[in-house]
DNA sequence: GATGAATGAGGTTTCATTCAT
DNA sequence: CATGAATGAAACCTCATTCAT
């Protein structure tokens, strides 16, 4: 059977519900975990909603990425855009990045934690989810041309890939790590780290 | 029904045998993917024997996760013996141990991602994990602590714990990102950033 | 809900139009797995059309099977006037009615496989399917009474009962039956096997 | 999930039973009007049992159709052994075969029918059935030939091909055609039919 | 002890029909 | 009216676990 495309806006807030509850469930009890019926009752729906709107349980995941993507990058492109790089010193670049990095995953945290994992079990999350890294990484690249002169790195592609994944996944340990350790702490080593391998001299 | 505590080495074989069919299950297809029977007739046993050796589903699950992060242990330990830190400066040294690590991971690469995804599932795998992650920082604290005259970094504590989880992270996307960028120039990147931060003076 | 009788043309045109996207539906898949839906929007209409026009999935069925009865009979009918038995020696003329009936079977064939299929389901296609054999028949009877001093049978009755059935079967083999024979020579063979039943002296 | 291939004899009668069940339950109620739940109920047995030994709803009618092609094809070929053809005209030997396919297809008449018209809709059955009908068709060729002498017919091979499915349709209509006319009377005038079509000289 | 058959709860999915807008 | 969204019963199928032989 076809998935109902809503025409009205009835239909269009239901889907955007299912969605939604599916989002949330996922983040809470992870994908396998949950199962329709649940996410459709979450959504106030019976089960035969769920799958007007949605081919079957794995749709609504990709469905659900494709949300969470979409948020993540508007929400990051937001936070950047609240940076004047000319007047910071590398340092407090570094550190606004990373802060604006954690705030914009902080939207649903567990279910980029769930995510994170199915990415290598479903070909198609990995297309999705790399498209934006992707993008993201190209944005870093960009960036970092601009200050080749103040930096130390020479090869800016391969360097923004880098920089790019050890801050996602350094995101990832303070959202989803244990709070053992002191989180400020933290991330200042962290953007220590960063900075003495991107500043010229220290 | 008793869990059977293999004695005889037949027992012992067929219980070994029975883990390993888990853990290759596990890898390719996933904890909730694999089934009891699979895992039993991969190991070219009946179901019955399946719960003869363990408790229920779980149980293998837990017990392979043991399985790994002792082989992963006792593989990290074998190659980090044969490094002479004495003769080597910090980058050599760095590059050894990334090295090694990628190594003692690719036995069985795709298991490890299958529990990184289950820790969020399960207390108990997390707890573990934990444990052989704390091992593994208190040895670089340990390392970091003997060389630190040489080193930049301070609080060897937080140094260690940020340091272990970027490599760990690193060989995380090495083996599984896709290969679109050199590995080699990505590996040469990465100590390059970790040096950096280590060294006293470039 | 009513059924509503269509006044207008443009009723009258989507009352049609849903009768034959069900025909087509219904040869195509067979009627167990057709759905509403989609008979509604082979006809260009939403689902609740469909309702306004038939009472329910059944009804259409009853609809398809009567149209399709009348389709066949008036096309039997059509090709029948246009022979004329009186110049016409046996043979010939059973060459005649056999050709006519594939050629007014070829309309919908697979329509007319799915009612055979259905008539064991449901006593009122059966009923239906029956009226139009009695009613064939009795024009075969007709027409055996009048040729009554040229042929060897008696008992019209069950002789045109007999033909009636077999030449449909026959028309059923070879528009189902798979091509490995001659398709021709078949039909010559059948016609010869009716023509020496029929045929005073051979 | 693989099906269950019996090794022990419990086993063995379990997946009979279902076999019987679902036999029974298609010629009473039709195939798409049987549920698996009611196969297996049918067979005193849960769904679960069902679905180790059939793979799905479909599998069990393939089994079914096998079943019941092998029960006709002994059934035939143990009344064809039977009839002494030497001492037989060729009108009471057709008798003998028409009765005697009478009596082998009134084993599960129900089911036949039922089958019969879900040959068009599955490749699988056609190809099952059609082999069954090769077997009797070249059965049919062969003493055809031994009778050259004395029948009229000169191409055996698609005379044989005609006669086999017409008598099959013809059981067919004795069998579930309703009785409005003289069982008797009918199967006669067939008789006479085939034997105007077979016979040198009437 | 070893085997493989049995169990049935629980998950996924479909769709005829109704009904609100 | 016309539309398409909602409903939920009922079908399909899976599998961890137990248990009889």
């Amino acid at each position: 059977m076809k998935v109902r495309i809503p025409k009205r806006q009835k239909g269009i807030n239901t889907k955007q519900r299912i969605l939604e509850s599916a989002i949330r469930m996922f983040a809470q009890k992870g994908f396998y975990k949950t199962n329709t019926k649940e996410i459709a009752s979450g959504a106030g729906v019976p089960v035969g909603s769920f799958y007007a709107y949605f081919k079957n349980k794995k749709d609504v995941l990709y469905a659900s990425v494709d949300y969470y993507n979409t948020l993540i990058a508007s929400n990051i492109i937001n936070f950047q855009d609240t940076i004047n790089y000319e007047n910071l010193d590398i340092r407090s670049m570094l550190k606004q990045i990373v802060n604006n990095a954690i705030k914009a995953h902080q939207v649903l945290p567990d279910f980029h934690n769930e995510i994170t994992f199915l990415i290598n079990t479903d070909p198609k999350i990995k297309t999705n989810m790399e498209k934006s890294i992707q993008y993201a990484t190209k944005k870093t690249e960009e960036t970092l041309n601009k200050m080749k002169d103040s930096i130390r790195v020479k090869n800016t592609r391969i360097s923004s890939v880098l920089i790019n994944r050890t801050v996602e996944d350094f995101i990832h340990f303070i959202i989803y790590g244990k709070p053992e350790y002191d989180r400020n702490l933290l991330i200042d080593e962290f953007i220590d780290m960063l900075s003495c391998y991107l500043s010229k001299s220290q």
